[in-house]
DNA sequence: GCTGACTGCAACCCTGGAGTTGCAGGAGAT
DNA sequence: ATCTCCTGCAACTCCAGGGTTGCAGTCAGC
């Protein structure tokens, strides 16, 4: 799929709170889904469909340590988001931009 | 509320397909409900529903125009979101690279 | 004055997904 | 060998919210 397609995806990821918990605690360091539990008022299966969601979307990567998986916060594509959605944003006010000046322009050139 | 408490809440809000098209079509300029609902497979309603909860995060403002109510997109929020999350990004990766020079570091100088 | 079009509000359905419990399997630690 | 703990899968509940229809108010144009 395309880069814009994705955008509304990657961004109902990080549309819920319980998510973005999660996502701060990864934060500070690789946690596995049970440690996260440990310290959230959730249960296990719940984070595991949470983290099931960000690693779909890119946001955080399993990695085996000896029996358990430790799931790690991707910085590099929150980045890739944040570029993404600033050239929108820019695209959006250089197009106001342009409408204002065309609407004040009393006498155009035509 | 914190900017960092309002980081879901606006991601929620671009969360939606349908606000996402909505968006797209503001961006190309400003819009009634009722003109966007031409447009989009969707009832007046709904659509004004999904401006209502834009409106509410600022990703767009209404501007009385003669008796209809024309949206525009506000490119400049969603600038401010994508430097919030870029800078999340950054502390992340910083984060990480810290991690593992300690787990690296075969002789810490405790 | 009438008509047409746009707005705002309210009630209603219905699906998705957030959360739970329960259970079985498997790798580490003792 | 056993016990423990972490993981994965499945079924179930429950509610938020995305969408619809219907109606009432109101302002512009004819």
């Amino acid at each position: 799929m395309t880069a814009a397609a994705a955008l509304p995806v990657v961004c109902a990821a990080l549309g819920d709170p319980t998510r973005w918990t999660i996502l701060t605690h990864l934060g500070e360091g690789p946690m596995s889904a049970s440690a996260l539990a440990k310290v959230m008022p959730v249960s296990r299966q719940a984070i595991g469909k949470h983290l099931d969601v960000l690693r779909e979307v890119g946001l955080v990567t399993p990695e085996q340590r000896g029996r358990e998986v430790v799931y790690v916060a991707v910085g590099a594509k929150l980045g890739a988001l944040a570029r993404e959605l600033d050239r929108i944003g820019r695209s959006w006010e250089t197009r106001l931009l342009r409408i204002k000046e065309l609407a004040e322009r009393p006498d155009p050139p035509a």
